[in-house]
RNA sequence: GCGGUUGUAGCUCAGUUGGAUAGAGCAACUGCCUCCUAAGCAGUAGGUCGCGCGUUCGAAUCGCGCCAAUCGCACCA
C-alpha cells in the first residue's frame, strides 16, 4: 500500500477515536482525507488541509483541530508532525520509508508506471477518423498524438482501453473523391476534362491517380463514366486508406478497431430512425424528417432524412453511437477538432432520446493548431493542397519533435507549433533536453559494470540532490493517475521533463565512477531506475528514448 | 446575437475536486568542463494571474458582469 493511503488511515482512525470519545461533534459528512505534497520541502513529507475543511462539521478552530489528530495518530513511519499556516498538518516521514519504496521499486522495475488493473468496464476511444479522401495534415496529428497518448497513458493506469477509427467511406465526399480522381486520371491520359465543382484539388489525388495510371494504365477509359466512378472509388478508396494507415503508422499510431460507415448502411440507420420515430422524437416537416433535438437542450431541430430521402450525416452518426452504446463500453470518448463542438448537442440529444445515458459520452475538443516558420505563420487549406501534411510535418521535424510539441499543451489550448524550434538540437528543445539524461544514463549504464546487484543499501543516499530525484521518482505513478483521469497527457511531458531536470542536477553533483563501492551500487540503482522512468514516461507519450546521442 | 475554448513574467506556457512566499523553458545578465556526454549545471533579474463585483478563514482556481483573441452556429462532412 503507498504511504499515501497509509498516513489518510492514520488520520482517519485518530479522527473517529476523537468522535467516539466525544471531542469532536460530527454536524456533516467527513470529506476524504486530501494529501499532497507540500510546496517547500520545509513543510515535511506530506501535507493536508483536513483540519481546515472540517472546521464547520466539528464547530472548532482548524487548530484546535490539528492538535487533537496530532496527539491521537498512531503511525510508527511517521518521524513528526507539525502544525502550520491556519492548520496544516505537516507530516515528515521516517527515512528508511522512502528508501524501502525505493528498493521495491528496483527490484520490481519492469513494473513501475504500470499501475494495478482497475478493473472496470473497458473505455472506448474514437480519434483521428478524418475522411479517406486526402492526406492527414497537421490538425489530425494533433488528434493522433493526443489520442494514442491519452490510449497509452489510460492502460498505463490499470484500464482496460479500445480504440478506434470511424472512417467515412460513405455518402458525398466518397462521391467526390471518385470524381476527382476521375478527372486525374483522363487527364493524365490526355484527355480534356472539366475539373469537377465540389471536387478535391490537393496534388495527392493526381498521385493517386498516377498510382491507378501506373497499374491499370487506360484499363478504364472507355468504359461508360458510372461504371468507371465506381471502379475508381474503390481504387481511391484502398489507395487514400492505407496511405493514412501508414502516415499513422509512421507516426506511432495504432488503432486498434476500424469502423466503416458503410456498416450502418445495412439497414442500422433505418432502424435507429425507425425506433425515434416511434417513440416520438422525429417528425415529418416540409417532406424531410427532423430529430426533435431541442426536446433535449440543443438551439434548434435537425435534419435526419432530406427531401430527396437520402440521411444527413447526423443520422449516420445517431447510428454510429447507438452501436457503440450497444457494444457496451462503461465509458466511449471521442476526440473531436473543436470546430466541431456544436455538434455535441444533437449527438447526446439523440443518444439520450434512444434512452441511454449521454453521460457516458465524452467529446474531447481538441483546440486549433498554428504552424510558425521563420516566426511567420503557415497557412493550412485542405482544398487547395498548400497545406503542410502530416507526413511532411514527420520528414521535416521528425516523429518525437512533433509527437512531444503536440502534447506539451494541454488538449483545450490553441497550440502554436514552431518548426525552427522543434527541430533544433539543443537545450531550448525540451525533447532533446529529456531525451539526453536518458542517453548520459545509458553512457553510465556502458562504463559501470563491475558493480554488483546484490544487498544495495539505499539509504546511503541522503544529499539533497538525491533525495530530490528519488522524490520525483515515487511519484511518478500518481502522476499517471492524474493524467489518465483528467485525459492530460500534457502532465506527463511536464513530468518527464522536471525528472530530466532532477536528474541532469544530480548528475552535476552525485557520481557513480571513482566513489566508493557501495555508495557507487546504490546510485547506479537510482539513475536505472531514472533510466526506466524517463523511457516510459516517453513511451507514454510515443517519443522514443536513444540510448546514446 | 448565441455557444465552446483561451487570457498568468518581454515570448511560449504549466498550475482549477479553493490552501502556505504563483512555477518552468526561451530571451537578458553572471559564473562552472585537467572530472561518468557542456544537447548539461548553478545563480541574478523579471508578475495589479485580462478588468470589476461577489462567495469565505482563504480565490489564478468557484459565481455573476464586462473586455480581448479564436473557433463554430447547414437538408456539408
Amino acid at each position: 500500500m503507498e504511504i499515501k493511503n497509509k498516513i489518510a488511515d492514520a488520520i482517519k482512525k485518530a479522527v473517529q477515536s476523537a468522535i467516539e470519545d466525544k471531542i469532536f461533534d460530527l454536524n456533516g459528512e467527513l470529506p476524504v482525507v486530501n494529501l499532497t505534497v507540500p510546496p517547500k520541502k520545509d513543510f515535511g513529507d506530506f501535507a493536508t488541509n483536513f483540519a481546515m475543511q472540517t472546521a464547520k462539521i466539528f464547530h472548532t478552530a482548524p487548530k484546535n483541530i490539528a492538535q487533537e489528530i496530532k496527539s491521537r495518530i498512531d503511525a510508527p513511519f511517521i518521524e513528526k508532525i507539525e502544525i502550520a499556516g491556519a492548520g496544516f498538518l505537516n507530516f515528515y516521514l521516517k527515512s528508511d520509508v522512502i528508501y524501502t519504496e525505493l528498493k521495491n521499486i528496483y527490484y520490481n522495475l519492469e513494473n513501475f508506471g504500470q499501475l494495478a488493473n482497475k478493473n472496470n468496464p473497458t473505455i472506448q476511444i474514437e480519434y483521428v477518423s478524418a475522411n479517406p479522401t486526402g492526406l492527414l495534415h497537421v490538425g489530425h496529428g494533433r488528434g493522433a498524438a493526443a489520442g494514442s497518448a491519452i490510449v497509452n497513458i489510460l492502460r498505463s493506469a490499470g484500464y482496460n482501453v479500445e480504440s478506434e477509427y470511424y472512417i467515412n467511406d460513405a455518402g458525398n465526399q466518397m462521391e467526390n473523391l471518385a470524381k476527382s480522381v476521375n478527372a486525374r486520371y483522363l487527364e493524365l491520359l490526355g484527355q480534356e476534362v472539366e475539373f469537377p465543382e465540389n471536387g478535391y484539388h490537393a496534388v495527392d489525388i493526381i498521385d493517386t491517380a498516377k498510382k491507378i495510371v501506373a497499374e491499370y494504365g487506360d484499363k478504364y477509359l472507355n468504359l461508360p463514366e458510372d461504371e468507371r466512378l465506381r471502379i475508381l472509388m474503390d481504387l481511391a478508396y484502398a489507395d487514400k486508406l492505407a496511405e493514412l494507415k501508414k502516415d499513422l503508422a509512421d507516426f506511432k499510431v495504432f488503432i486498434d478497431n476500424w469502423f466503416s460507415e458503410r456498416t450502418l448502411h445495412n439497414g442500422k440507420i433505418e432502424s435507429a430512425i425507425k425506433i425515434l420515430q416511434e417513440n416520438g422524437t422525429i417528425y415529418s416537416k416540409d417532406g424531410a424528417l427532423w430529430l426533435n433535438s431541442t426536446k433535449y437542450g440543443d438551439d434548434k431541430d435537425r435534419v435526419v432524412v432530406r427531401e430527396n430521402g437520402v440521411a444527413t450525416y447526423l443520422a449516420a452518426d445517431i447510428a454510429y453511437h447507438k452501436d457503440k452504446f450497444d457494444r457496451g463500453f462503461g465509458t466511449m470518448i471521442n476526440l473531436w477538432g473543436a470546430d466541431h463542438h456544436g455538434y455535441i448537442s444533437r449527438v447526446k440529444a439523440a443518444m439520450t432520446a434512444l434512452g441511454y445515458d449521454a453521460d457516458k459520452l465524452k467529446i474531447l475538443l481538441l483546440q486549433m493548431v498554428s504552424l510558425y516558420r521563420g516566426g511567420e505563420l503557415v497557412k493550412m487549406s485542405k482544398r487547395t493542397g498548400e497545406s503542410i501534411t502530416l507526413h511532411e510535418l514527420i520528414e521535416e521535424v521528425g516523429t518525437d519533435a512533433a509527437r512531444y510539441f503536440f502534447l506539451m499543451r494541454s488538449i483545450d489550448s490553441q497550440l502554436d507549433f514552431d518548426l525552427d524550434l522543434a527541430k533544433k538540437q539543443s537545450s531550448e528543445n525540451p525533447v532533446y533536453y529529456i531525451q539526453y539524461a536518458h542517453a548520459r544514463i545509458c553512457s553510465i549504464c556502458k562504463q559501470v559494470t563491475n558493480l554488483s546487484d546484490e544487498n544495495i543499501n539505499f539509504s546511503l543516499m541522503n544529499s539533497n540532490a538525491e533525495l530530490d530525484l528519488i522524490n520525483k521518482l515515487l511519484e511518478y505513478p500518481q502522476e499517471v493517475e492524474k493524467a489518465a483521469l483528467d485525459f492530460a497527457p500534457q502532465r506527463i511531458a511536464r513530468y518527464a521533463y522536471d525528472l530530466a531536470a532532477q536528474f541532469h542536477s544530480f548528475y552535476r553533483d552525485c557520481r557513480i565512477l571513482g566513489v566508493e563501492t557501495e555508495l557507487a551500487k546504490a546510485r547506479l540503482s537510482l539513475v536505472k531506475i531514472t533510466a526506466h522512468t524517463i523511457k516510459h514516461s516517453l513511451g507514454l507519450l510515443g517519443v522514443s528514448a536513444p540510448e546514446s546521442m
